[in-house]
RNA sequence: CGGGGCGUAGCGCAGUUUGGUAGCGCACAUCGUUCGGGACGAUGGGGUCGCAGGUUCAAAUCCUGUCGCCCCGACCA
């Protein structure tokens, strides 16, 4: 028989990039599609890595004092309307509630694209003294936004995600807050998702509406393009005076509050598998992982292995989530199944093994095996999972750094970008004109303005003049 | 939204040109042999051919409409 390939059901990532990333999320038992038009069923093995992603990073915000709430879903017309920016850049893509039952509504109702509204009606009426404050709220919850194209955890009508919303007694409160959260995120990101971010500020152009200023954490994926990945927002008091939440102040003055907001969603998800995965299929980093290790014995029925692999599991299973495979399946189908779904060590355990008192452990990240001896297992377990970890880490921040490159010109920008797409840091004047042409031009968008600057020249990329920042420019998802 | 392609078993497809009993591979079920990188044999289950009309003795096949999906543009945190 014809040698065959690993997997043959994955086209690879060189040939087509975007149907790598379908067959992936597919193949791998993340998702599948639902009848409704771009919305997806999150299976178990897919909605197991978000309860993991929220279950630490829930854990971060309540060590900040963040309290977890839930909003309704629907928001009226009339009070979706009273921040004017706000409004604007949300209502081309809102759905809309107009019957109940076989009433037509006397008021449309809208299923939130995001809740910043009726955080506001609540702070409202909570806040009330400068005691009051600040008020930490955040909800775990979906929104609704009619995109026109949509692709599975990148873009989908419905998507998770998580909402922080706090209201301030001073403006640097708030500020500091949006800061905060947006180096939480960057830490969890780096430390649980083995992402390296760039952290930065939002243009004019790319801020959030209704927002003073926007920050973002932006990633690179395997192809070269750029991931929002996460925003942080400082309102400032333009939801307080549209929404006229007011408190009394040490002196006894009524003052507008200080407000900020900020949220991830399962498009993080979308960038773990477009920065670690490869040609076998998924790659996970084993904090995020719902399946850290799995025990795949070989020959079975021959006496005394899977009793032995049950007693592997047994001497990991008080600390991590193994699975033992006991399935009568071939090895070879195994690995390749486990490989496909990014379980990041496979332990191969076998007569031979056993008449040598070893077992194989096999990383996924780079195909090395390791033989260790059974006795004590666990603890070489553990170590082989933080190397794994941190070697996708490193990675990813080599690839990040490899496909970083500066250019001085527009011209320099136009063809660098299409030989080979990935971050570009550049000089740019800060006008919105410049970086409108650009985006025209170059099919590039100013990603950030990245909190750790460089001057690279005195002039504009674009227009020549005097450079205000640098900026970080990408293709992006 | 514009241009192109595709809807036939869970998945991948053939059959449509020229109307005449709905097929193949994988997957699934049972039994046996296998088991260190996707095993093999035997038997078996599963379909109102996306949906709605129309033409016809007869429609997966021809006609009209409609819905959905994919790719390329445009748009979009």
């Amino acid at each position: 028989m014809a040698k065959k390939k690993f997997v043959e059901e994955i086209t690879s990532m060189e040939e087509d990039f975007g149907r790598w990333y379908t067959d992936v999320v597919k193949k791998a038992g993340l998702i599948d599609y639902s009848s409704v038009r771009g919305c997806m069923i999150l299976k178990p093995y897919g909605y197991a890595i978000w309860e993991n992603l929220q279950r630490k990073l829930d854990k971060r915000f309540k060590k900040k004092g963040i309290q977890n709430v839930y909003m309704p879903m629907f928001i009226p017309e009339s009070l979706l309307q009273k921040e004017k920016d706000h409004v604007e850049g949300f209502a081309p893509e809102v759905a809309w509630v107009t019957h109940g039952g076989q009433e037509k509504l006397a008021e449309k109702l809208c299923i939130r694209p995001t809740s910043e509204t009726l955080f506001c009606e609540l702070y409202a009426r909570e806040v009330k003294s400068y005691r009051d404050l600040p008020k930490l709220y955040n909800q775990w919850c979906s929104v609704v936004r009619w995109e026109k194209t949509t692709r599975p955890f990148l873009r989908s009508l419905e998507f998770l995600w998580q909402e922080g919303h706090t209201v301030h007694a001073t403006e640097e409160d708030a500020k500091r807050t949006t800061i905060d959260m947006l180096n939480i995120y960057a830490d969890f990101s780096s430390e649980v998702l083995a992402i390296p971010m760039i952290k930065g500020q939002k243009t004019e152009k790319e801020k959030f509406a209704g927002a003073r200023e926007t920050y973002t954490i932006e990633s690179l994926m395997h192809d070269g393009k750029a991931l929002q990945s996460g925003t942080t927002h400082h309102f400032g008091d333009g939801f307080a005076r549209a929404f006229d939440i007011q408190y009394l102040d040490e002196n006894n003055e009524q003052v507008y509050a200080w407000q900020t907001s900020w949220g991830v969603s399962t498009r993080l998800v979308g960038a773990i598998i477009m920065v670690h995965g490869d040609n076998r299929g998924l790659v996970l980093p084993p904090e995020i992982a719902p399946v850290k290790a799995v025990i795949v014995p070989v020959a079975m029925h021959k006496e005394g292995v899977l009793e032995k692999a049950k007693e592997v599991k047994e001497m990991l299973g008080g600390s991590m989530e193994v699975l033992l495979d006991d399935t009568d399946k071939k090895p070879g189908w195994k690995f390749n199944e486990y490989e496909m779904m990014g379980v990041p060590l496979r332990i191969e355990l076998g007569p031979k093994d056993m008449e040598k008192g070893q077992v194989i452990l096999v990383r996924r990240d780079n195909g090395q095996k390791i033989i260790v001896p059974a006795a004590g297992i666990s603890d070489r377990v553990q170590k082989v999972l933080r190397d794994i970890q941190k070697s996708l880490y490193e990675k990813a921040l080599n690839h990040r750094n490899e496909n970083t490159f500066s250019v001085a010109g527009f011209e320099e920008l136009a063809e660098k970008i299409e030989a080979r797409p990935g971050f570009f840091k550049a000089m740019w004047c800060k006008d919105m004109e410049c970086e409108e042409k650009i985006r025209e031009q170059t099919g590039a968008t100013i990603r950030c303005v990245p909190f750790e600057q460089e001057k690279l020249s005195d002039k504009c990329l674009c227009c020549g003049k005097e450079a205000g920042a640098m900026v970080y420019l990408a293709k992006t998802y």
